[in-house]
RNA sequence: GGGGAUGUGGCGAAAUCGGUAUACGCGAAGGUCUCAAAAACCUUUGGGAUAACCUCCCGUGUGGGUUCGACUCCCACCAUCCCCACCA
């Protein structure tokens, strides 16, 4: 073997052999347990980014783990490849979408497969190829034959910038999830998925997930879907058979209500304002209001009303209270109109103060008396006592609620009800790159689904990209005029394509059987290796992809394609990498070394301005380039710096400093096993497990003692924490026991049997270990100690509990909580052993000064705190 | 406004169940080797007092609390970051 460690030779030699054997891929074995791992579908941006290489390399080396703990592991890979960069980077560069996207992919992919990650390649994706999506498609019309896909004219967001609908998910804060241009709002026909039919379905399962998923994600789901229970109720309008019904959770608090307020987009708007002289100056008004809130989605807007002239009956004593608009009333949320209750809710109090509507009622300050209303400061909104609530008064908020519900329901002027923050999801877009929606209009038949042995619907090349107006498939006749496959005559197809989020919502079950031509998958395969054991990705999709996939997952079940309700056993959310950023008000960005260490410009000696970003780039100064960190320190390196940061779930800054120390590592490893690899791949040496534990020198005991313990320490990461830097951390601790045992060989004149049988068990170990997270030179090191088979072939190392077991430990002793001393004592030493060797301490008999301790504390094998009063 | 997270040496971080704080790595200092340098190897490295590698004091964002004992649990606060946000 090579006395020196030379990434470059050995990650091609692994990466061709592992492709020549195809040692990663596999098959359905219903002999051995399944491990599912995977990470998030690739976006074919053009280029890896060292994001890419965290994901991966957390992923990949739990994949090489399970493998070796005997596991049948599926690791698949694909590429999220339909999209709207890939549209406007055509645009800009006068190209094909697909073109572009078909040499990112095959850039992006030689780079994945220069970090040697052990994907399963026969299993590849790209949502962009008909055999893809044309099950999009199949979905699409099973969907629609089920009401799950529906039209509606509706106002959807619309980026203005980049010229496409997005949905709720992507537009939140009122800005584009992609370029961050505000947001508008546009009527338009759009396809819906109704993902609001399985809304209770995606909330109740949560539990299921409860402890294996972040919990901040469930806790965004939560919020998301936004589940309230509360109270419907009809409030007759005065002088008038029309009747308006708000949404309340605090039905107990009606009493305090002096006001209905609808949303300048209700319904009932006209039929108030008929006759009343206020009707030209209310509608312009609100029409004034949508447009303001059309251009400021971004920050809470000021409380904005006018009265409608218009009076309403409170149903529970009969008030007559006027009838308002006001901007904070939201159209899509609950009916669209509140009751305004001023003393129980904010919003209601500062809209109240603002126009003078009086109080009706007030609650009860904390000592049971009773607070005026010029006295509020603002509104109490925490559940307490009823007051001035007729026959509910007095009561425990909670208890009137649900009472004073019963009672609305009983006279019919309301019932229970439950409204939702998640809205159905707004699928098609009218754009170009991505799968057409399977629909065909005929004046005859309608809406037509096109027929199963028809798909795919096969996008057209060579569209037209920067057409005004509609999508680009719109202005291919060939394409848009078809033939009704109902009745046979002339017919329209649909010309927009889905959401990508369609494409990511099941790959996961693609990849199980990726080549079918019959049916989406095999429902039979997906059983075998579905559910997802461990899912890797980022934060961003919390809301996003997840939650599109957890409801498709619902929805395939219910077309009987599954049988389980959650696709994802157990989710991991990785830290993004970042990167420092320099900003010099005189020469903008800065490379690091134009930094000086008091953070100013060596150029000016101004300040600059650091800032901390994921999103490495060449304008600002600060991108890294997996590539060239390969070539330099090789992928393994890279590999290892990445895992050694920081927790997965971390977020790591990039260090220079950093990856050389991870190269440094892999040499030092290297050296050691260079220079006992003679001796270790000598058959004749016995195993360490052979050996006369009790005849062994002390030196020789000791590393096979770390040996032991760092297998457990490593093994027992694996399973329930996946802290992979603290499995490097304990890789370097065996390293260094190698070295020192390595010193003490060398000092009795060199190696004996029992010294190579004990090397050998230390350093295969170490090479085993090693394999998740340096692979190429894992493989490379156990080739080199005489084995024939690769390592994804070989076991974990088991570790003796007999072995872990320390000869002598030191236990600490306090006196009266500090540390004073420390005692030298057996594993084995009884609690009464420790405290008597405390007592004969020193420092003790010092502090006891004659006196007897009030108490002795014993932790076993940790320490002992002897207390005086 | 709501929700979540984080705060430990010069730096990345460790401490898994309330039990010796700072493992492992980076950086730094000194040494060995060398004509020299690099690499490698060895030693030291939280702060302070002291002649002292004896010993003592301080120390995990701040202030309290619980406990024999708190980075860890509880309360309040400060700072930073992320997500959601007029959701009735």
């Amino acid at each position: 073997m090579n006395e020196k460690y030379f990434p470059k030779e050995i990650e091609d030699k692994w990466q061709r052999r592992w492709a020549e054997e195809k040692t990663f891929e596999v098959k359905e074995d219903p002999g051995r347990q399944k491990f599912y791992g995977l990470e998030m579908l690739a976006y074919t941006s053009g280029r890896a980014h060292i994001g890419h290489v965290s994901n991966f390399s957390i992923g990949d080396a739990l994949s090489w783990y399970k493998r070796m703990r005997g596991f049948n592991v599926l690791h698949p890979f694909g590429w999220d490849a339909f999209g709207q960069p890939a549209e406007t980077a055509a645009i800009k560069e006068g190209t094909d979408p697909e073109e572009f996207t078909r040499e990112a992919m095959a850039y992006m992919k030689w780079q994945f497969q220069r970090m040697g990650l052990t994907y399963d390649w026969s299993r590849e994706i790209a949502t962009c190829d008909p055999e893809y999506y044309r099950w999009n498609q199949w979905f699409f019309t099973q969907m629609l034959k089920r009401g799950l896909v529906y039209r509606k004219n509706s106002p959807v967001n619309w980026c203005p910038k980049e010229n496409i609908t997005l949905s709720n998910e992507q537009a939140s804060q009122g800005r584009c999830w992609r370029c961050g241009a505000p947001v508008i709002q546009k009527d338009m026909v759009q396809w819906f998925a109704k993902i609001t039919a399985y809304a209770d379905q995606l909330v109740d399962d949560l539990e299921q997930l409860e402890g294996k998923w972040p919990e901040r994600v469930i806790t965004q789901q939560r919020n998301w879907i936004g589940r309230s229970l509360g109270a419907e109720v009809t409030f007759q309008i005065a002088e008038s058979d029309e009747s308006v019904t708000v949404f309340t959770t605090r039905i107990d608090t009606i009493y305090g209500a002096n006001a209905i307020v609808l949303a300048p987009e209700h319904p009932l708007l006209p039929k108030v304002l008929e006759g009343k002289p206020e009707r030209e100056e209310v509608l312009a008004f609100a029409e004034n209001l949508k447009a303001e809130q059309r251009a400021a989605a971004l920050d809470e807007q000021e409380k904005k009303g006018i009265f409608t002239g218009g009076y309403a009956i409170n149903p529970f004593n009969g008030e007559r209270l006027p009838i308002w608009i006001a901007n904070f009333v939201l159209i899509q949320y609950g009916t669209g109109a509140v009751m305004a209750v001023p003393s129980g809710d904010q919003r209601d109090f500062e809209f109240s103060r603002k126009y003078s509507i009086p109080f009706r009622q007030i609650k009860l300050t904390a000592d049971g008396g009773e607070i005026q209303p010029e006295d509020l400061q603002e509104a109490d909104e925490s559940w307490t006592t009823t007051v001035n609530s007729g026959r509910w008064s007095g009561l425990d908020s909670r208890e009137a609620n649900r009472l004073m519900t019963e009672y609305a329901e009983a006279n019919a002027f309301g019932k229970v009800a439950i409204t939702y923050k998640l809205r159905d999801w707004g699928i098609s877009r009218q754009r170009y790159w991505g799968a057409p929606v399977p629909v065909i209009y005929c004046e005859k038949d309608g809406v037509v689904p096109v027929p199963d042995d028809q798909l795919p619907v096969i996008l057209p090349p060579n569209a037209n990209l920067k057409v005004e107006g509609g999508s680009p498939l719109d202005h291919i006749p060939e394409f848009v005029n078809v033939e009704c496959p109902a009745c046979g005559g002339p017919a329209r197809r649909d010309t927009d394509t889905m959401d990508t989020f369609v494409d990511s919502s099941w790959y996961i079950f693609r990849y199980c059987d990726p080549h079918n031509d019959e049916l989406p998958f095999d429902p039979e395969k997906v059983d075998y290796w579905m559910p997802v054991n461990q899912y890797i990705g980022g934060i961003e999709h919390a809301v996003l992809h997840l939650i599109y996939t957890r409801f498709w997952t619902k929805m395939m079940r219910d077309l009987g394609l599954v049988k389980f309700d959650e696709p994802v056993l157990s989710l991991l959310t990785q830290g993004m990498i970042i990167k420092e950023t320099y900003e010099c008000p005189e020469h903008e960005w800065l490379f690091p070394e134009q930094v000086s260490e008091d953070k100013t410009c060596k150029l000016c000696g101004r300040p600059v301005t650091v800032g901390r970003v994921e999103k490495m780039s060449k304008s600002k100064k600060n991108a890294v380039d997996p590539i060239e960190i390969i070539d330099i320190y090789g992928a393994d390196a890279l590999r290892l710096f990445v895992l050694f940061a920081g927790p997965p779930e971390k977020d790591k800054e990039w260090s220079d400093a950093g990856i050389e120390g991870s190269s440094r590592y892999l040499q030092r490893v290297w050296r050691i096993a260079a220079k006992w690899q003679p001796k270790v791949a000598n058959d004749e040496a016995a195993s360490a497990s052979s050996l006369d534990q009790a005849a062994l020198q002390d030196y020789q005991r000791r590393l096979r003692r770390r040996t032991h313990q760092i297998i457990r320490a490593i093994t027992e990461n694996f399973e329930d924490r996946m802290h992979f830097n603290t499995c490097i951390s304990s890789l370097m601790e065996l390293t260094n026991e190698i070295y020192s045992f390595d010193q003490a060989v060398e000092k009795n004149g060199g190696p004996t049997g029992s010294d190579i049988s004990v090397a050998r068990e230390a350093l295969e170990a170490l090479t085993r270990m090693l394999a998740p997270f340096a692979p190429h030179a894992a493989e490379e090191l156990w080739e080199s100690f005489g084995h024939a088979e690769s390592l994804a072939r070989s076991e974990w190392p088991g570790f003796e509990q007999d072995l872990t077991r320390e000869e002598g430990i030191e236990v600490a002793l306090q006196i009266n909580g500090k540390l004073r001393s420390k005692i030298f004592a057996s594993p084995d030493a009884s609690e009464d052993d420790l405290k008597q060797a405390a007592l004969a301490d020193e420092k003790v008999k010092a502090a006891a000064a004659g006196r007897d301790p009030a108490k002795v504390i014993v932790v076993p094998k940790k320490l002992v705190n002897v207390v005086f009063k």
